[in-house]
DNA sequence: GAAAATAATTGGCACGTTCCAAAAGCCTTT
DNA sequence: AAAGGCTTTTGGAACGTGCCAATTATTTTC
């Protein structure tokens, strides 16, 4: 029923190798056979099938966007730029969504049967050595939030956990808190364990209250909090602004105020935070830059898949809202 | 590089027809001949070729997940129910995002390219005749959280708007309410409109004061709030979350108090609508069921791409959390 | 135990495209 | 006008798979 490249050849009367080549950009055609290609072509409809060509060249300019983050609205904002960006480069993305996958191979056979051109993982918390079984199977990968390392496994484009963490601190002792306090995800999660290596490297020598929350959750955050209130510090690095918010109910939930009583700095900057009644104060991540830097080493490994692995850190800061006191005037 | 049909045939000594019987389900094997295909192809690493498949068999288990509503919270919700559910009917999602798309025929001839099963159309808010626009290419298409009317032009799976306007309306003068307002999504929009025509036929003759935010933001609902305050009503119906903590947000900067001052009730009960510090009285929609008939409804449509289009309409209901004042003892 | 019925296996073709070597067309030069 | 170069066009062979008619192996029946 759908109308091919022998459809077309037919009806303007050439080969179609003719056909072919012009739809296939950098190819040699005359003017005149083009003219009379696409006329062709334009009356009946034609579509080149991308399932085809792919076959025979090798590439379908289709790519995994594979996450395990559905519940963190600052994903979607995420999701957007990718499709977004994919779409400018003539990239197709496959959504996987591994949230309840038990068996990340599953995820890698699913895009390998598909012949995605590259992958990219969306997401601060998988298992280790998740990414690198893509590239250990040939496929171009880029871990996006992932953990930067010098000798990375995979293509890793992200932040630096450990001077945000830093950064997180430095805000607070600006502000002359003294007694402080670290919220963070999942104790496993690199990025906690990252952003609490830097928080305490920046208080130097301050001890640090510190509480896991067990999931990047607003119950998750407000119960940790809701802990951290019955030895309450004058104020928290919430490694997350999902956690953060969730932490300013549990403030508000034991009568206290923010930041009167309780100061609070997120991490992400999700659009999210700077709702009028939300207004927290938040260390922002590039998440365009982010993207962007994604998709661009993924199609630098179309070219050579041999490349080898980097990382692509870009700087954070901070944005001032209404959960932390004023800086000191200075 | 990647291994084939044929080397798996040749490293098991049998026939390629064989091998691809073993890897389609209900085609006759032999046990003895499983065991050896099998064998072979776990050594070998042998995954069958989705593209190759699908230029044999015209299905590529592939659907186009196409949407345009990036930046409310509730369709990350919506995102993650729907790969979930493609995923364990067995179907891929190729993600589609038409936010800033100017033709939306772009997005048609991409997924014709690609060859997809099917389409489901996420979206409340997309100009007319877009989806139908699939269904005339031959494309399978379902329409979610489209206008559900007796004779859709497409598989329309939703909610009955106008019902749940009324509903609003119930729940407002249930709660002793008397000047109504009512703040919509932009004018143009079929949901908007409808929930309006519901809301004040459930109103019965009072008034309503009617606002319509430019879009479905928080910034938006904000904005509409407060133009609404100067002559402020008892109880608002806010036709989506977003622009209801949006317009309590403007109801705060006012220096007045939800629901003391005024009542608030949403539409969608998106999970933030639920922390506690929001705590938004809503009209709950049924995501989930709306997500599994439209899967179902695009399945059936693999059968029979024929069938008439039909509406599939599901029930909403009130979840009372504290933005309106309690309902009177009865 | 032979014939009939059924189950399992096979090779060749098709799907819609691109690639390649060979052929044909076109211009320039001698 | 023939020779040489360059561009354009062509038919046939791939890409990795499923389908089909025909063949072979296995089971059932009398």
């Amino acid at each position: 029923m759908p109308v091919t490249l022998k459809d077309v050849a037919l009806a303007a009367g050439v080969s179609r190798a003719a056909v072919s080549r012009t739809f296939t950009d950098g190819a040699s055609v005359s003017a005149r056979m083009r003219v009379k290609v696409e006329a062709a072509a334009q009356s009946l409809g034609y579509q080149p099938n991308m399932l085809a060509r792919g076959l025979m060249t090798g590439a379908t300019r289709m790519v995994g966007l594979v996450s395990n983050n559905f519940h963190n609205p600052v994903f979607l904002e995420i999701f957007d730029l990718f499709t977004r960006r994919l779409q400018e480069a003539g990239l197709r993305p496959l959504l996987v969504n591994l949230s309840d996958e038990v068996d990340p191979a599953r995820s890698l056979q699913t895009l390998q049967q598909y012949a995605v051109d590259g992958v990219v993982i969306a997401s601060s918390h998988l298992p280790d050595g998740f990414a690198h079984a893509f590239r250990a199977a040939g496929v171009p990968v880029v871990h996006a939030f992932g953990r930067a390392t010098a000798a990375p496994d995979v293509h890793v484009v992200g932040i630096d956990n450990v001077a945000a963490g830093q950064m997180a601190a430095g805000a607070l002792l600006a502000r002359g808190y003294q007694r402080l306090g670290f919220i963070g995800g999942p104790e496993g999660a690199s990025t906690t364990q990252d952003r609490l290596a830097g928080f305490r490297a920046g208080t130097a020598g301050q001890a640090v209250q510190v509480h896991f929350a067990g999931a990047y959750t607003h119950a998750a955050g407000r119960a940790a909090m809701t802990e951290a209130l019955r030895d309450r510090a004058e104020a928290y690095f919430c490694a997350d602004d999902v956690l953060s918010i969730g932490a300013m109910s549990a403030v508000a939930n034991a009568g206290l105020n923010v930041p009167g009583d309780v100061g609070i700095i997120g991490l992400n900057d999700m659009a999210m935070a700077g709702w009028a009644n939300i207004a927290l104060t938040t260390i922002h991540q590039p998440f365009a830059a982010i993207v962007d830097a994604a998709i661009g080493l993924m199609e630098a490994q179309f070219q050579d898949p041999t490349d080898d692995p980097e990382s692509r850190i870009f700087p954070c800061h901070v944005v001032e809202r209404g959960t932390l006191r004023p800086l000191p005037q200075g």
